[in-house]
DNA sequence: AACCACGCCAACCGCACACCG
DNA sequence: CCGGTGTGCGGTTGGCGTGGT
C-alpha cells in the first residue's frame, strides 16, 4: 500500500542497545513522559527508530519491570490464561504485573510449550495429546476446577472479544472464531436466549482458585448480575465458590490487608493490579 | 583449546487498528 | 468517508552464552 516506514531507516542504529543509549532514552522518558514515539528519538537524541525506542521502554527499560525467573504460579497462570485467550501475549501480560508480552512470549515457547508437552499435553489445543476426543464439557470443568476467576471489562473487552477461543465445541472446531463468546468458548443457545442481547463484562480478573467464571449482563431487564452469575457457575460448571486470592496466595499480602480479601462474595473479587 | 549444537531472549518486521483532520 | 499517521501486537530472526564433544 506504499506506506512509508515508520522511520528513515538508512540513519539509524539497529541491534543491541548500547549503555548510552538506554540512558538517554531513560533520562528522556523521565523528563517528557512516554508517547510520541516518532518524535521522540530526535528528541532525546537518539539514532534509533521510534518503534525501537517504544520496544526497549516497554520491554526492558520500565521501572516497573519484574526481573527473574518466573514463579510456579506465574506458569500455572499463564497456562491457564493461554488456554483461554490463545496467543494473546498482550493480554495475558495484563494478568501478570511486571511480566511483558514478549517476555511471556518466549517463556511459552522455550518453557512452556516443552513443560506441557512433557504432562503429554498439546501446548496448543490444551487437549492431552492421547485424547484428540475430549468432551468439551470436561475440559472446560478442568479448566474451571482449576480455577481461574475471570472478569472482564474495559479496555481489554474489545480485543478479548475477538479473541478466538481454544477451547471448541466438538463438531464445531472450524468456524467459530467469529462468535463472540467468552473465552472460554462456552457460548451457547442455552445460555443466551437472544445472544445478540448480551453485552459481556469483560474486565479481566484473575484468582488462582477455583471459582466461578463470572459474566454480566448491562441489560438490567435481563438476568440480574447475581442470577447470572449463578447461571454462569452452577450451570456450566457447578459452581464452586472456594476462591483463594491471588495476591495472598502467591505472599504479597496477608488476608486481612489484603482488599481482595475483604469483599465477602467472591464472586465480586476482582484482581487488584499487584504493585 | 577449539569447535559445534542448541537454547534463550532482545530486537526486528510486517500487519492491523485507532485516531484525526 | 477517506487517507495519513502513530501505536500496538504477534511472529520471526539473529546474536550471544553455555554445555557437550
Amino acid at each position: 500500500m506504499g506506506r512509508s516506514p515508520c522511520c528513515e531507516k538508512a540513519h539509524m542504529n539497529k541491534g543491541a542497545w548500547t549503555k548510552e543509549e538506554d540512558q538517554l532514552l531513560v533520562d528522556y522518558i523521565r523528563k517528557h513522559g512516554e508517547g510520541c514515539w516518532r518524535s521522540l528519538p530526535r528528541a532525546a537524541g537518539l539514532q534509533r527508530c521510534g518503534k525501537s525506542c517504544r520496544l526497549r521502554w516497554m520491554n526492558y527499560l520500565r521501572p516497573d519491570l519484574k526481573r527473574g525467573n518466573f514463579t510456579e504460579e506465574e506458569d500455572e497462570l499463564i497456562i491457564k490464561l493461554h488456554s483461554l485467550l490463545g496467543n494473546k501475549w498482550s493480554l495475558i501480560a495484563g494478568r501478570l504485573p511486571g511480566r511483558t508480552d514478549n517476555e511471556i512470549k518466549n517463556y511459552w515457547n522455550t518453557h512452556i510449550k516443552r513443560k506441557l508437552l512433557s504432562r503429554g499435553i498439546d501446548p496448543n489445543t490444551h487437549r492431552l495429546i492421547n485424547e484428540s476426543t475430549v468432551s468439551p464439557s470436561s475440559l472446560q470443568n478442568d479448566i474451571v476446577n482449576e480455577s481461574l476467576h475471570l472478569d472482564f471489562t474495559g479496555p481489554d473487552q474489545e480485543r478479548l472479544v475477538k479473541a478466538e477461543p481454544v477451547v471448541q465445541e466438538e463438531g464445531n472446531n472450524n468456524n467459530n472464531n467469529n462468535n463472540n463468546c467468552t473465552s472460554s468458548g462456552t457460548t451457547s443457545d442455552k445460555d443466551f436466549q437472544n445472544e445478540d442481547d448480551w453485552v459481556l463484562n469483560l474486565e479481566l480478573s484473575v484468582g488462582p482458585a477455583a471459582t466461578t467464571y463470572r459474566y454480566e449482563s448491562t441489560r438490567k431487564t435481563s438476568l440480574d448480575s447475581a442470577e447470572s452469575n449463578r447461571r454462569w457457575g452452577s450451570e456450566l460448571y457447578g459452581g464452586r465458590s472456594d476462591a483463594v486470592c491471588l495476591c495472598c496466595r502467591i505472599g504479597l499480602f496477608r488476608n486481612e490487608s489484603c482488599r481482595n480479601c475483604r469483599i465477602s462474595d467472591v464472586r465480586t473479587i476482582r484482581e487488584s493490579r499487584i504493585l
